[in-house]
DNA sequence: GTATCGCTCAATACACTGTATCGCAGTGAG
DNA sequence: CTCACTGCGATACAGTGTATTGAGCGATAC
């Protein structure tokens, strides 16, 4: 050996290496990002820096950052807890948008990225593999088609739901405080809108509503939609 | 004068300026973009170049990228064609549906843009005037409370099935062309996942649904909506 | 035991983003 | 004629995703 000493020799750069990696670490990683700092804080960088990475090292697990995002959807959608196999419709596809509704709470962007691509991968597949199953066979629906139309609904409610109520709650708590804060922000403005008294309605809503927020009417709206479902589709 | 040739003189860079700028014209050029190539077009470098100005130039008319893109969903709902007042509700809350779905095929990037931020704008403010005075006043909604719910429920479901509509068409003209042309491409995985047998209910649709794609649903699914709302607001 | 192959990771590079800063040119006022 | 001011443009900076390249190592072949 002719280097002797420690420190003529290079650290081992050691193949177990710093840091083993693997998708799962990576989309955990990534997912902790989000959910801390919000979808921008998703670069490839960051998430290699967390990792003690250099950026480039993630391309050999995931051939493109959409890919990534990709992976942590369908992470979510394994975080839900699906209804048990026999339960009513209604209770079924209860559980099935409460859990959508959950996972976005707990991860907001997850709402973002529902409904950009496509998600095929197993986790998703497996929900709306509930979804569906949940009223398929009933003799209230005879095809499948009548399934996926209602199913659809459902989903596209929840998609819409969901989606307000998260960017409600991020404009709160980015905005500063409660709601009375924000009044107050674009409240010169707002007011003199209202003062126009060309927005009578919207007026009322803004003095007379009980809650100017949508968060308490999710389930108040997911009732209309099942009970339209119901309506066209009674137990013979 | 001391100079007495034309070419001695710059041309009066003028006041008037090779292009007066205006939000208008910022507007319209960057819908322009987003229509022809997508969101990712839209950047203050490119609505400049568009106008034959230097980036920073935009910077006097709008004070962020993203106010620009706020400007432009109001534009898109300053588009929308909203009931005449007095309109029976279902027709008009049918017509209020179309209306975002309409401006959304035109402009695909809308639905993206909608929900993230609240949108404030005399467009948008007239839009949700007209929704709410649908149903304020009719005996069948006593408080603003009640109509608040329903024409969120509507507008929820709006979103999100517009939102999955786009994402397919989108899907649809990237991907190559038709439906069976993606079945193709990602034919292999999905026919192993089916293959596996824990999706019946996917495979059903896969191989027995008349329509795969959302498009057809959305008048089906608004239905279900708007019965929804019809059963719990029964007319006295 | 040595030379070579191949593979894996990291550094660099590129084109692009939004926006802050700064200097200059041209206009109007005195 | 000069001066201050104003508004525009170029430049600059900190980021982004990703292609390319080069270096280092382990395993294999002789």
């Amino acid at each position: 050996m002719s280097n002797e000493v420690v420190w003529d020799r290079p650290e081992p750069p050691s193949k177990p290496s710093p840091t083993p990696l693997s998708r799962e670490l990576i989309v955990r990683a990534a997912i902790e990002l989000a959910d801390s700092g919000g979808l921008d804080e998703v670069s490839i960088r960051k998430v290699a820096a967390a990792l003690n990475a250099g950026p480039m090292r993630l391309y050999g697990y995931v051939e493109t950052k959409d890919e990534l995002l990709d992976l942590m959807v369908d992470e979510v959608y394994g975080e839900i807890t699906l209804p048990a196999p026999g339960t009513e419709w209604r209770a079924a596809l209860t559980r099935i948008a409460h859990g959508i509704r959950e996972a976005a709470k707990r991860h907001p962007w997850f709402i973002d990225l529902l409904g950009g691509r496509p998600h095929r991968g197993p986790n998703s597949l497996a929900y709306m593999e509930a979804s569906l199953a949940t009223l398929d066979g009933r003799p209230e629906f005879p095809t499948i088609d009548h399934v996926l139309g209602a199913v659809g609904t459902v989903m596209a409610f929840v998609r819409g739901a969901v989606g307000n109520e998260i960017a409600e709650t991020r404009e709160e708590q980015s905005s500063g405080l409660t709601e009375e804060q924000w009044q107050a922000a674009s409240g010169p403005y707002m007011g003199r809108m209202l003062a126009t008294g060309k927005f009578p309605t919207l007026a009322k809503v803004m003095y007379d509503a009980e809650h100017t927020s949508a968060g308490p009417w999710f389930d108040t709206g997911l009732s209309y939609v099942l009970d339209g479902i119901a309506t066209r589709h009674t137990p013979a």
